[in-house]
RNA sequence: CGCGGGGUAGAGCAGCCCGGUAGCUCGUCAGGCUCAUAACCUGAAGGUCGUUGGUUCAAAUCCUUCCCCCGCAA
């Protein structure tokens, strides 16, 4: 089949590697490269440099919202457009440009957590699965028909980062066999009863909040790792906090109780938090005791104050 | 030229501002002690202080070149 591919981030990448293997690929859209990163330097996207590697004609057009854009999307007389994580809207102009549609891979099982990042959001929530549902793309976010779902379970140990890579790998597997059997395949509503929103991940979140639960804290520092990753502040210094689990410790929310040996925070309801890998500002991420070998926070005192 | 932190023994850090014998915790090795230990005691090995050049009687420390790592912001 030929294929226009639109997609950004990393999750994108394995998507497109599969495509190219099996298809014809006329073209790549992705966000257009911005500075970013130290020194703010132009970077492209990951999708961009695969593309480029790839030898496929790139396009990074900031909407496809007019006349011209979509006369150049059509020119590539593709017969379908696979989505994976674009970053932009699609108009319905785009949606009926191709005869067999837009199909896009989203991760999640939906109706559940439509939207920006449903990777984190279940496993913050405590899903005990996750998966891939490959839709035909409507106007409404997310809200097309279903064509086909993997299912993917989430372990306790399981992080974001863990998650997404395992999910960008299926997605993209679970593409090409949709492609394969499109023919024959019939459609599913979503039961719109069942609809979550996966909210965008906002930096004011990560900040632990020790008043939480114990158990809602260890999910987000789970499902925040590797990125954007939740952090407590100390003596003016962020640290980073990317594994931790759940003990028993009484004290006042944010309290150090420990922070010599181990590093044990209390929070709320007679639990505390015992962190266990964690970044300091400049350094690497390393195991708390490997910190604790020459640093020392003060017992007593209180983080984020 | 977006802002900032860092590179000192195998690991994690202090020392740098205010130049003057390179230190702490852990690990390793050897020995001791103990019913026992993530216990304790004694001893040892292990560093051209990231790199280049300079200042100085003297540089981890001050100035300089380059390399590498990371946080913020986007």
């Amino acid at each position: 089949m030929k294929i226009v591919f639109m997609g950004t981030p990393d999750f994108a990448v394995p998507v497109l590697e599969a495509l190219a293997k099996e298809h014809d690929v006329v073209a790549v859209y992705t966000r257009a490269p911005k500075e970013s990163g130290r020194g703010k330097k132009i970077n492209k996207t990951p999708v961009h440099l695969l593309a480029e590697k790839l030898g496929f004609e790139v396009r990074t057009p900031r909407t496809l919202r007019n006349d011209d854009e979509l006369d150049v999307l059509k020119s590539f007389h593709a017969d379908i457009a696979i989505v994976a994580a674009y970053g932009l809207l699609l108009p319905q102009t785009v949606l009926d440009a191709f005869p067999k549609g837009c199909i896009n891979v989203h991760a999640s099982l939906l109706p559940r957590w439509r939207g920006a990042a449903p990777i984190q959001r279940a496993i913050e929530a405590g899903d005990a699965q996750s998966g891939i549902s490959i839709m035909k793309m409507a106007l409404a976010l997310d809200a097309g028909d279903v064509l086909r779902q993997a299912i993917v379970p989430i372990s306790d140990t399981m992080t974001g980062g863990d998650l997404h890579d395992e999910l960008s790998v299926v997605g993209a597997d679970l593409l090409i066999q949709v492609l394969r059997d499109l023919d024959t395949i019939v459609p599913m509503k979503q039961d719109e009863a069942l609809v979550t929103y996966a909210e965008k991940l906002d930096k004011s979140e990560c900040l632990l909040n020790f008043n939480q639960d114990a158990e809602v804290l260890c999910r987000k520092i789970r499902a925040f790792f590797p990125y954007p990753a939740t952090y407590f502040m100390y003596h003016g210094e962020r640290f980073k906090v990317y594994l931790a689990s759940v003990v028993t410790g009484v004290g006042e929310a944010g309290e150090i109780l420990e922070g010599c040996h181990n590093l044990v925070v209390a929070v709320a309801s007679g639990k505390a938090l015992q962190i266990e890998k964690i970044q300091r500002e400049g350094k690497q991420p390393m195991a708390i005791s490997e910190l604790l070998k020459g640093f020392v926070f003060a017992e007593g005192e209180k983080l984020n104050s």
